[in-house]
DNA sequence: CGCAGCTCGGGCAAATTTCCCAAGCCGGAT
DNA sequence: ATCCGGCTTGGGAAATTTGCCCGAGCTGCG
């Protein structure tokens, strides 16, 4: 740690926004201990500008077009397990920072967060540790009752397969229909996918089912 | 306007996202002649703010908690006829164009734009010209040759601004909140939005949304 | 002026969601 | 073999939301 104080801090900034990118960049240069060495408009060139520069950090917008934020996690981190990500990003649904985490993201801040909370976040990132802005803390807190890991993981088969075709817009009917179902087992399920899932609303389910590949939108 | 080269342009920053003004902050100013001479971080405190600073442009995110952003504009434009609003953010949805621009804004510019189209722009409606990136101009191109008009144009301005935040994962009281509205009402426009569309299910509505890039996924 | 459209909300029956519960089944642990 | 735990399937009842109708205020427009 303390030749990362000397060195400085590498960092490969993702986000689809030219000019928000160009301000972080300068945001983070001013600390004195942060370079960005790289930039990436999309999730597929991640990797590459990833391999390409070994950052000690990636800092990476979730909310991307094209593949989701999430497959670039996985992407980095499958091919190289001991990369840094910290997820920076507007949203604080609970789902999404689990599947986040669970993908191997090491932290999770929101843009609503103070400056001086996303550079200490990148820093202690750095440090191997894992770090969360407040807000995130707080949802996940609320969210603390399901302790166990990948969001799809806790979801059984049949979960998976009704939360699908629901995410892809079938109504519960249909559903029952094609699965020969009664239509109070299809709306259990549903129940069921969202306290396990930690989705409070119907929306936040089609999101978190298009964000883990479950359905394209 | 040569006294304005030789004073530069003083700018009013509005967005909710303290690193993101942050960011643009140091971008803008970096340009020599644009100085930002205050900041606000919601709707209600831009009018404010504008008052107090009389900033020759306002740069604007319309997509903020709260308030809608085109009442912000609204809000400035009625006491302030003479100001320069130029509306910055990540939505490119042609309805959305066409209603800042009819609020009174001068300038519309996508965050997807390079950062000398944006500080282009400032220095446009402050010279007061109107101005809009090319992907702007492009949808609104697309939109008037359209023979059948986008799903959303059959939509207000007040139901696209609930689409968005339910589709963004909020929930019925979230709105009512956020907008100060009766959770009724929400509702009302909740099923005002699904007969209109013709959405059967809330999922369809949340994929419809993102496909007209209301929200991203 | 009148009409049309948007915004805002009340009302009320029907439908759905939210929880709690039970039973059958199956694989693994004891 | 037996028990435990998780998946699957559904019933039931209270709470909430939806679907649809309504009116009122406001604004812009012919």
């Amino acid at each position: 740690m303390s030749e990362v104080a000397a060195t400085g801090i590498s960092v490969l900034l993702v986000d689809d926004h030219p000019i928000v990118r160009q301000g972080y960049r300068r945001v983070l240069e001013s600390q004195g201990d942060l370079h960005v060495v790289a930039e990436a408009d999309n999730a597929a060139d991640a990797y590459g500008a990833f391999k390409a520069h070994a950052p000690d950090v990636v800092v990476l917008d979730i909310s991307m077009p094209g593949a989701s934020g999430l497959e670039a996690i996985r992407n980095i981190r499958a091919r190289s397990p001991r990369a840094r990500i910290l997820v920076f990003t507007m949203h604080n649904e609970a789902v999404l920072v689990k599947a986040a985490f669970s993908a191997g993201a090491s932290g999770f801040v929101t843009k609503s967060s103070e400056p001086s909370a996303v550079v200490n976040a990148i820093r202690s990132v750095a440090r191997g540790e894992r770090a969360m802005s407040d807000d995130i803390a707080h949802v996940l807190a609320e969210d603390s009752l399901s302790p166990t890991g990948s969001v799809l993981d806790q979801l059984g088969e049949r979960e998976i397969e009704i939360l699908r075709q629901f995410a892809g817009g079938a109504t519960t009917e249909q559903i029952a229909t094609h699965l020969n179902l009664s239509v109070k087992t299809v709306q259990n399920y549903h129940y069921l996918i969202k306290t396990k899932t930690g989705a409070r609303t119907d929306a936040q389910l089609v999101r978190l089912a298009a964000s883990c590949g479950l359905t394209r939108i």
